[in-house]
DNA sequence: GTGAAAGCGCTAACAG
DNA sequence: CTGTTAGCGCTTTCAC
């Protein structure tokens, strides 16, 4: 019997040549009840045989997809690749497959993602983008499992999974202050206080807390530039240029403080810099940069774990939190002076 | 009249509402012939006063999904996430959507992702693993539009965009012969000669004929590893730890020569490096490395366009191949001796 | 220019 | 334990 390709086998064939009717092919392939081991095998049979698979499009119509969705906001970041690997690691041995959604910029973009995740009827979305909107997330959240991953939201809809970003902001400005930097500069996403409980957003917050607490209020100074390595460099080069009296930077994460250290090495700036997620390229001897490390893979794998409680029927909201823990290495120092 | 946020609105509901049939509506929604001007006034009034969304799975049974996925193998390899931003900006204005189904490790795996994209029904494929077996996407290209992305495969059944890997190959070893190198190692991944027309798998054939050319046929020695900066950190030192004799590394991209670079910076070894790709991080300063660059953006842009072409009926194969570029950096030097 | 009706492939009661 | 049947939300002839 040749096998026709122009047509996929669907259910219907399946149970043809296995004698039975489709109900109980259908019983099978979902292990549900009442299917006697014989016919079990003789569907499994033709199932092989006419190599089915069954369609997602059609079982989204009654049932579930086993799919999730995550919505990324930028793939620049290793952080998330970190975390991706993480949730897919989760995953295995579920029948569960990821799809990923790239935002493009703005919050906008990320609801735009999370949306047509949502149309193709995922079971359930993890958003990762720090600024997609909380009340879009809620009202997506009314009918589809979500878990935002990084932000502080402490919404009822959905679950959170973050890093304590108070306390890794606090250890990293501890460990400049301790080498004995007094002017610390903070070096930031344009928009990062728009989003009041977003990690940057926090890390800006805490930022200038610690620098209060330090007696040194009047040292604050935020710089701010777009997403990116290259801007970030653009900044602290035109900083560096402009004179800046600062000592130290504390980069809002690793991307920046690279862009940064590209700004450092070129102008040969005595400033020491801190970033923020430990990126797989941070602990490379010729970057060596000190960072606040956050486990991303068990961020990741926690989050998929939430999310499938979620669909699997839990209600009640879960904030979990992260500790990171900083990671000392060559880029910072004490101050020249 | 309140939203009932229980259920979401379907194409029925948008047709009462407007006071036409299901039809009519579908029309809207598709552009198609035959809508006066008034009824699409009504309609679409409607569909944003109900915050009509179509469910893609509906769509699915019997038309378009407007989803193109593509299959990534690494996404700790940036530029695969190059090859993403082109895509994603080639999409931008068209109804499409992307998603990205991770594979794992082995080509199983990558075949594997690439179904669930199929039993997902999306309109198109792009396959980036170098290693999902020919025969299997074959198979699939015989009922969904695919495009092969990074190797040289001659398929009818599928179009390709890959890097020209015997230039860029070519332009990489004569500049370190150039350089007074003759002792060239070569470093690449444990499989990577099993896929014949694979890029690595290039890039290796080419380097011992760009050896056996210059007469040095004799020094060739490829070094085997893993995938990742760590493995080939491992590994390189090993090789220089056990004194090779090697004062040059072309390695196959640029991971492998970061890590490569970190055991050279570690032992202090004289050993010049060139990778493959560009990676951003690459041009750092502190980085430096020398490697052929390849137009990502380009190429992923590309791969998009024709899988639209392909998705419009498109049948005869395009095979597209794009010009790599030498960038010197600090890496590189003439040989101590 | 507009609408009625027949499915697409699957799941989930419900009978037998 | 097995089969019958009624949809899920949308597209698409084909009449009107």
């Amino acid at each position: 019997m040749t096998i026709d390709q122009r047509r996929a086998a669907t259910i219907e064939d399946v149970a043809a040549a296995a004698g039975v009717s489709r109900a109980a092919v259908s019983k099978v392939l979902r292990d549900a009840y009442g299917v006697s081991p014989a016919m079990r095998e003789r569907v499994t049979a033709a199932m092989v045989e006419l190599e089915y698979r069954p369609k997602v499009a059609a079982r989204a119509m009654r049932g579930r997809t086993f799919t999730i969705g995550i919505e990324i906001p930028d793939f620049g970041n290793q952080f998330f690749t970190r975390m991706l690997g993480g949730a897919m690691g989760a995953l295995g041995g579920t029948p569960y497959q990821i799809v990923i959604a790239p935002a493009e910029e703005g919050s906008r973009q990320g609801l735009r993602a999370i949306e047509a995740l949502v149309d193709r009827q995922v079971d359930g979305v993890i958003a990762v983008s720090p600024r997609v909107d909380q009340r879009g997330l809620e009202r997506i959240a009314a009918s589809t499992p979500v878990v935002m991953f990084g932000r502080h939201d402490l919404s009822d809809d959905y679950d959170t999974v973050a890093g304590d970003d108070v306390a890794g902001t606090a250890a990293a400005m501890q460990h400049l202050l301790g080498l004995g930097h007094a002017r610390i500069a903070h070096l930031t996403l344009n928009e990062s206080d728009q989003a009041e409980r977003s990690p940057h957003g926090v890390r800006l917050r805490e930022y200038q807390s610690a620098m209060a607490a330090a007696g040194r209020a009047d040292d604050v100074e935020v710089w701010r530039t777009d997403e990116g390595q290259d801007a970030a460099y653009e900044t602290v080069r035109a900083a560096i240029e402009a004179g800046t009296t600062a000592t130290a930077l504390f980069a809002a994460h690793d991307e920046l403080a690279i862009g940064a250290l590209r700004a450092v090495a070129e102008t040969g700036a005595d400033l020491s810099v801190v970033g923020y997620d430990d990126v797989p390229i941070a602990a490379h001897p010729a970057i060596g940069l000190t960072t606040v490390h956050q486990p991303g893979d068990v961020m990741g794998a926690r989050a998929v774990q939430l999310l499938l409680e979620r669909v699997a029927g839990r209600a009640a909201p879960v904030h979990e939190v992260f500790q990171p823990e900083l990671r000392v290495r060559t880029s910072t120092r004490p101050p020249a002076a």
